[in-house]
This record gives structure tokens, sequence and C-alpha cells, in this order.
DNA sequence: CTAGTTTATTTGACGCGGCAACTACTTCCG
DNA sequence: CGGAAGTAGTTGCCGCGTCAAATAAACTAG
């Protein structure tokens, strides 16, 4: 691992602008959301995801996966949502170990509230900036760069 | 605050597979990193930025503005590296109130030792997946959206 | 039926980042 | 000079996310 090919000039540059959006876009939709409705990008996307299901019911498993993060945080995120009276959860009745988190009105409510700020902003932040082509070339792309770890960690054999 | 024009079906494509890499890339980035060499991707940065000046020295604050991160996160960062040797700080001669952070030979080192994986993960979950049109496509696509706060915060009045 | 394994979820400890308060130094202005 | 205002950096408190351990229920054999 010694010259392991750094990056071509026009790789370097794309690397800069991109870190720059990982970085920053984030932050910039999380704290618009923050400030506009106190609540974190997970937690909306966990309200999206039970809005988005019949019954506005899901399991915390799913839940996790669907929203991208790990059934810890997931459980300490429907936990406080669950103090807001923006979900309830109860046992499985088929399946004891599994718990159903349900979008009480009181959540829907708040989402409703929530999202046409967020929308907005992903507008602002995002597609008011980019062509229609850019926006089908971003597809593309996003979709290539979607799964880091299909086979990102050949070489953390250990 | 009814319909507050909803993205096209095209736009909505994009933002899902946008928002996975938001989510996703970054933890790819950082659990290699930390994994490998213990090193968060702040802390990378960190010593990136240093060990590209003259002197591996820098301000306090630039070394902020040039990490993108708060000043206080920035303390806590160096604090940290400099506890690992990594950096030293010392009193700026020409302004008391200013602290210098440079480089220890053990932190360029330690960067040295770093970078070849850091590098070789982003080639692998970005570069190896794009072709070079895709390279510069996304380019100006990642420079578009890189500064979220030029005009974000427009209705933010108050 | 029962011991062992796998699956679903929660929780305790810990470290980190944000915010606001605080210290210390510098600059501005009379 | 002397005090107000601004600038540089650090720190206490708090909430959040991760890791690993704990709990509990469901399969799986024997």
């Amino acid at each position: 691992m010694h010259e392991p090919e750094w990056l071509t000039a026009d790789e370097l540059t794309a690397w800069t602008a991109l870190a720059g959006v990982l970085f920053l876009l984030p932050a910039a939709l999380d704290s618009q959301l923050q400030r506009d409705s106190g609540l974190a990008m997970a937690d909306y996307m966990v309200l999206v995801m039970l809005s988005e299901r019949d019954g506005h019911c899901m399991r915390m498993s799913d839940l996790a996966s669907s929203a991208s993060t790990s059934q810890s945080r997931l459980s300490r995120i429907v936990a406080r949502l669950e103090a807001a009276d923006y979900v309830t959860r109860e046992m499985a009745p088929d399946d004891r170990r599994a718990v159903l988190a349900t979008l009480t009105e009181t959540g829907l409510a708040k989402l409703v509230a929530a999202a046409p700020g967020h929308v907005a902003q992903v507008r602002r932040l995002v597609f008011d900036r980019l062509t229609s082509a850019q926006v089908l070339s971003l597809t593309d792309i996003a979709r290539a760069l979607a799964h880091p770890d299909d086979h990102a960690n050949c070489e953390l054999s250990t």
C-alpha cells in the first residue's frame, strides 16, 4: 500500500466539491428542520416512513432499515417521539418480541406541518440550482453511489 | 400551506437517491477512517489542513473555517489531537489571544499512514462507480450545491 | 419438553458536538 | 490613560448516537 494511485486532477476537483456538499447540505437541511419544527432529520424520516404505511404502523426493525439507521438509535428516536406523543409503541400480537410503532394523529399533524418547509428547503438548496438535465444526471450518479456497503469492506478483513 | 409545490417525479427520484448518498456515504467514509486509523473525518481534515500549510501551523480560527467546523468543536478536536501528540498548541507571538496549532512529526506520520486507505475508500465508493463524463457532471452539480448558506435563510427572518 | 441458538428490542456507559457563558487579550474612541 | 466594544479560544451542560451487554421471546434439535 505504498502508492495507492491517488486521484486524478478531475477527480480531485470533483471530490473537493462533493465533500463540501456531503458536509454542508445535511447540516443545512437539519438545521432548517430543527429550527422550524424542532425535529431532527432522523425524526422526520421516521415520521415519513410511518405515514407512508397502511395503518401508519411499522415494526421497529423495519423502521430502522427503512430509515437507514441502527436499531439502538431508532429505539431512542421512537422513545423521544413517543414522549412527544407523535407515535405510540405496542407489542406485536403475532410476535411478542417485536414492537409496532404507530403514528398518532398528533404525529401526522406534526409531519404535515413540517413537510412544506422541509420540501421548500430541498427545492431551494438543490433543485432550484440545477437544470433538469442535471437532475437526471444526478439521479444516475447518486444511484451509483448509493450503496456504499456493497463492496466497501473488501479489505476490512481483520 | 396547502400545496407548496411539491417535487416533480424526476425531482423526487433524484432526491431519494441523493438523500441516500448524503446519509450513507459520509458514514462509510467515517467508519473506514475510524476503523483503519482511529481518526474521525473531522480529525483527518484538520490534519490535512495543517499539513498543507507552510510550517504545518495554523491559527485555530483559520483552521476552524478551513475545516468548515465551529470553533468550539475545533477546540475539542485539537485538544484530542494534542493529547495524542499529533499537534501542539502555542500562543501566537503577535496576538496573544490567538493559538497556533502545529502538526507534529508524529501527526504527519499518522496522516501519511491514514491517507492511502482513505483515498482508496473514496476511489472505491465514488470514482470507481462513475464514468469520467459523470465525474465532470458531478463536479458541476456539486459546485452548484456547495454553498447552502448563500441564500438558504431567506425566510428565517426574526 | 428443554437446552441452545437466533431474532427483536432496549438500556447503560461513554464520547462527541452545539449552545451559551466565560476568560483573556486587543482595538477603538474620547 | 481608561473604559467600552470586539475578537480568539475554551469549557460546562446537555442531548444524541454508538457499542456492547442485557432481556425476552421464538425457533431448533434432541
